[in-house]
RNA sequence: GGAGAGGUGGGUGAGUGGCUGAAACCAACGGUUUGCUAAACCGUCGUGCUGGGUAACCCCGGCACCGGGGGUUCGAAUCCCCCCCUCUCCGCCA
């Protein structure tokens, strides 16, 4: 969300940075209704000051303790004028009545919609962020690490993991549909290493490991900008008025939401490894083969609440970015950063990099991480805050990047660590992860 | 699931219809004192929206907010209704 005086002081580039994204949002009737909201509630503040400053005066014309009631004593009132009065006062204040109920019928629906047009403006791109229209834009940042050619024919993941026997879609299609799969045996063993080994890398850098909900509020996903925009792509458990969330990112940046931090508590690093739950709504015939593109997987968060410096942030969204690259180094895969161009940035991200790991099978890069920042945005929503030195309050920046995003890392892990004979190697980095297993062969 | 108790400012907690946006205490911040630490004393100390003045940090107003939403009343933290949440006991399950 942004700051509704900054949107009146710069339409334009409100409208244009909407544009940049592909978000449609209607920023003239979010100024239009803007001023009507502020107008009526001036009318309605104005109403409300004469009924207090009246009705007080009835109360203590009513009261013969009060000053008020001795000072009219004193001029020579009657109690029967004074009461005569009061009476008086009383019935000025009911004729207010139908027109203070009238301004707040009309102001009700100002506001909600109001609050509801403040859910759809988008968060400017960062100048850092390339104007482009689609994922195709992206600009490369850097490569790191060989892609290797292979001096025979190799598998693609689905058929050399389910000839392993550590993977079975078909009947994680019995139970649950399609994108549904199982991992059995070292493949279940393997998947939990990389995640094991993400964690401890994340935890000896100073981030607080946390296990979190994954089925949360309404709030908490508008907070962070999953709803209303995102709504089709979470399992919703409407009964219960509670979503489950396509990333862990959620809970750990709500955390502290409609709360005021102090400034010393900043930067607080946190990172959770949870299930992710994704529709994956309007992907149809997209990715449909293997483990890319799957209703539920796991994954480590990683997430930074900042105090409200652009140039820290930035310095923070190296930083996650080079712990993700890090945690590829350690498996010895290849890959590329990008720079996200517009058109492609979520909501409210002023400016995200993705990391791409090779995937031999796809003969191409394909997305394992995204970085984000944020600045101010999820933290208005939220209501994150934090008290500075001189008292004043900020909002918090934030920003999340994936660590280890669980089986689609499996994609190049196996493909690129597969041999001629159909078994796969274990980076050594994971066998004390797997009880020193190295290698997985034929069942 | 049943019974009871309760939700008030950063925290504890008072407040049952009217100068109460809210006592007191604690924490925090500023100051005095001080050889250091500590203590004592004085002062400041909610958030959001909004109008106006100098408009960077500032100053003066208005409104809203005492779990959420409705209602009664000239006037509600205080009375009524609905909902949510927490705690305790019982039951049930692990």
């Amino acid at each position: 969300m942004l700051d509704m005086k900054f949107i009146r002081e710069n339409v334009e580039l409100v409208k244009k940075s909407a544009v940049d994204k592909h978000i449609s949002c209607d920023v003239d009737r979010l100024i239009e209704v803007d001023q009507k909201r502020r107008d009526l509630q001036q009318q309605l503040d104005g109403f409300r000051t004469q009924v207090r400053e009246d009705g007080q005066r009835v109360g203590l014309l009513r009261n013969p303790k009060s000053d008020w009631y001795k000072r009219a004593v004193a001029e020579g009132k009657s109690e029967a004028d004074i009461q005569a009065e009061a009476t008086e006062v009383q019935a000025e204040l009911t004729k207010i009545k139908p027109k203070v109920k009238q301004l707040e019928d009309e102001v009700g629906p100002i506001l909600e919609e109001f609050e509801q047009l403040m859910l759809t403006i988008p968060q400017p791109a960062d100048d850092g962020a390339p104007v482009g229209k689609d994922d195709t834009e992206n600009i490369e940042v850097k490569k790191v690490g060989e892609i290797p050619t292979f001096d025979f024919e190799p598998k693609d993941h689905v058929q050399l993991a389910t000839d392993l026997g550590i993977l079975d879609i078909e009947r994680g299609v019995k139970l649950a549909g399609s994108r549904n799969y199982v991992l059995k045996g070292l493949g279940c063993l393997l998947h939990q290493a990389v995640l094991r080994m993400s964690q401890d890398m994340m935890v000896q850098r100073g981030f607080t490991p946390m296990t979190v909900p994954v089925l949360v509020r309404e709030q908490v996903m508008a907070g962070t900008g999953y709803f209303p925009a995102g709504r089709d792509q979470a399992y919703l458990c409407e009964r219960d008025e509670l979503s489950l969330v396509g990333t862990a990112e959620v809970p750990l940046t709500a955390y502290y939401a409609d709360e005021v931090l102090r400034e010393s508590d900043l930067p607080i690093k946190l990172c959770a490894m949870s299930t992710c739950f994704r529709r994956e709504a309007g992907a149809a015939g997209k990715d449909t083969y293997g483990l890319y593109r799957i209703h539920l997987f796991d994954k480590v968060e990683q997430v930074i609440i900042a105090p409200n410096d652009i140039e820290q942030s930035k310095k923070y969204h190296d930083e996650i970015l080079q712990n993700s690259e890090d945690v590829l180094q350690a498996l010895g895969l290849p890959y590329r950063v990008v720079n996200v161009c517009t058109g492609d940035l979520g909501m409210g991200q002023a400016m995200k990099y993705d990391i791409e790991t090779w995937m031999p099978s796809r003969e191409s890069y394909g997305e394992t991480h995204s970085a984000s920042r944020f600045y101010e945005f999820q933290a208005r929503r939220l209501k994150l805050r934090y008290r500075d030195g001189a008292k004043k309050i900020h909002f918090c920046h934030t920003l999340n990047n994936t660590v280890v995003a669980s089986p689609r890392i499996l994609i190049p892990l196996l493909e690129l660590y597969q041999n001629k004979d159909g078994s796969v190697t274990v980076p050594e980095v994971l066998r004390p992860y797997m009880n020193g297993c190295e290698w997985i062969g034929p069942a």
